[in-house]
DNA sequence: GCTTGTGAAAGTCTTCACAGCG
DNA sequence: CGCTGTGAAGACTTTCACAAGC
């Protein structure tokens, strides 16, 4: 099998999301150009996408979308489930305990730096302070770690991570954080994501 | 002046911020590598990027900190600052309500179904029912929707959006909404990014 | 007809090499 | 010298065209 380009890997995955949804609505069968319109590309990328990993679930037309769904989820090891902790237990690292369901990942362990808060919070998720961190994250072989807190701690919570051993940094902090070779990191940032709205709907208004 | 291509607009709007802290720092001048180091590209990229727009605040060796955020500033047309609403203000939409000083738009309004929700939240944005959602996004010029609701009602809310006028949406929903062709979608969800993580780390562990 | 699958063409993006400037 | 700026080469992505299956 080929290798996967990142920007497939990108789409599979919200392909893969996307297939839940029908799953849940009882949809059987999915087109190339459904997939497309959702996803905002042609059917053409699509199903270029889907020739790397190899979907023999062509039943006749469309894609069946249980058999599509394991197919994704094999080709993107998604199985076993990876772990993941979240740093920071303000709003917004508490919601996201609560997603667990959504996810494709357990949320092992979640670390404040308040005691406080962490006895406060009603989660089933277990609570830590952060000093325990490296200790439990090589417990539990967490290989993801998913920063909540503010930006001006975000970079000293990434190379805590980092050198506890998590392999994947989820940063939610509006900074951007360094991380070393052999570390994969993604930014999720609120203002940058509005700014690069802004930016792109500017060009003709 | 040249078009500027979509990812090299994604990657000024990560500069942009991350200039901001910089500029808090009181740091002065910057260089293409240490931007690059911060964005995970190489300072090529970065000089390259900054080539479409007309830099002239290379004084001697770096880029002005000051003078370059100008500059990207105006190439994105980041000002005057847009006008944005929040629809669904549960824990996820009511935290975002509070962004604002980090933002480089206004948040003019907020809507949501319960307007026992809307009298309860404490916040200086103007709260409202989600049936006065049209209304008061054009009286208001409003021309960026984020979305926050339940994933159900995603789809529902983005076209009630597109109807009254925005041109830019920001969906938090773990689903992919489809949205017509001149208004520019953006999704920022949580069990995607986390699904986009684990398949990249997966490939060599 | 409608669909998928895929090599080849077209287009876009990144890297490289090197000129030019303080 | 170490940095920026940029055309040209190389890598990657998307689009197209069309063969093949239902």
């Amino acid at each position: 099998m080929k290798k996967i380009p990142p920007l497939t890997i990108e789409r599979l995955c919200a392909v893969y999301g996307a297939l839940r949804c029908h799953q849940q609505n009882g949809v059987g069968v999915v087109y190339s150009n459904e997939l497309g319109k959702l996803l905002g590309v042609t059917d053409y990328t699509i199903r270029k996408d889907l020739s790397y990993i190899h979907t023999d679930c062509t039943s006749g037309r469309g894609y069946d979308v249980e058999g599509l769904r394991d197919n994704i989820r094999q080709a993107l090891k998604l199985r076993p489930k990876k772990k993941v902790c979240v740093v920071g237990l303000g709003r917004l690292g508490a919601a996201l305990l609560d997603y667990g369901r959504f996810l494709d990942a357990d949320i092992v362990a979640g670390f404040d730096q308040s005691l406080n808060r962490i006895e406060l919070l009603e989660t089933s998720v277990d609570l830590f302070s952060v000093y325990r961190l490296k200790e439990v994250v090589r417990e539990r072989n967490i290989e993801v770690g998913v920063v909540a807190v503010p930006d001006h701690a975000a970079q000293e919570v990434t190379d805590l991570l980092v050198d506890a051993g998590v392999r994947g940094i989820l940063n939610f902090a509006p900074t951007n954080v360094i991380v070393p070779d052999g570390v994969f990191r993604k930014n999720m940032d609120f203002a940058n994501a509005l700014r690069e709205i802004v930016a792109r709907i500017g060009f003709g208004g």
